[in-house]
DNA sequence: CCGAATCCTGTTTGATACTG
DNA sequence: CAGTATCAAACAGGATTCGG
């Protein structure tokens, strides 16, 4: 399959890839927390404080899908008090590109609209 | 502005033009109407056939946003009857890239998927 | 053909307080 | 620290009907 072909009416393929990714990209918060992961593993706390805004019942709700879908992974340490520590998975990792894509694409799109509101 | 910078524990610049982004894409629709768009002008019932399952409704309301948002154009030809067709902005054609990657990975994804369920 | 308007429903999200 | 529990609010989405 090659992405983004030009033949124009039949795009049924590129559909139904996008719909998977979004099905698990969508919402406020999955990106945000992946973001804070790329760099490197983070707590749950870190992860919080990274993600401005997110209550710990989203940040939660929201890493357990995360995991569920194979892109972090959650570590336990039965330290005392216990820590957690979530990093990516190779399939996590691999949406590295489409991060900086998303990231310079969301700049010039808060340009534009700066832009045209003066 | 580096994307991607890898310091660290500062991240506070991607996450906002991840978030800004994010605002936009959002959604099951948004994404999968500029794609069948992308391509060349579409008319209102061919976007919808293009983006299966969609209704009327949300239809109508995506793409006015989209279009409050500067990525697409609405021409209306006073024809009869009317006909109204859809191109996309020269932002709207600089999500380009940040699309293919979201096909790439979504390609990938479900593989990874499919491969782990058996 | 291209939508607008209305009504209605279930899911998502959030604020807050609490626990091991 | 790393979450759960609970309750309320907001929103997305569908069905249907209507108009230019």
């Amino acid at each position: 399959m090659t992405p983004m072909k030009t033949t124009g009416t039949d795009c049924q393929y590129e559909m139904i890839a996008a719909q998977d990714a979004l099905e698990l990209i969508q919402g406020r918060w999955r990106i945000p927390i992946v973001l804070s992961i790329v760099y490197g593993n983070k707590r749950f706390g870190e992860i919080r404080r990274a993600v401005s805004n997110i209550s710990p019942k989203m940040l939660s709700q929201e890493l357990k899908a995360l995991e569920e879908n194979k892109i972090i992974i959650r570590q336990l340490y039965d330290t005392m008090p216990i820590t957690v520590e979530y990093s990516l998975t190779p399939l996590g990792a691999s949406m590295r590109q489409l991060l900086v894509e998303l990231l310079n694409w969301g700049t010039s799109f808060r340009k534009a609209l700066i832009d045209k509101n003066h």
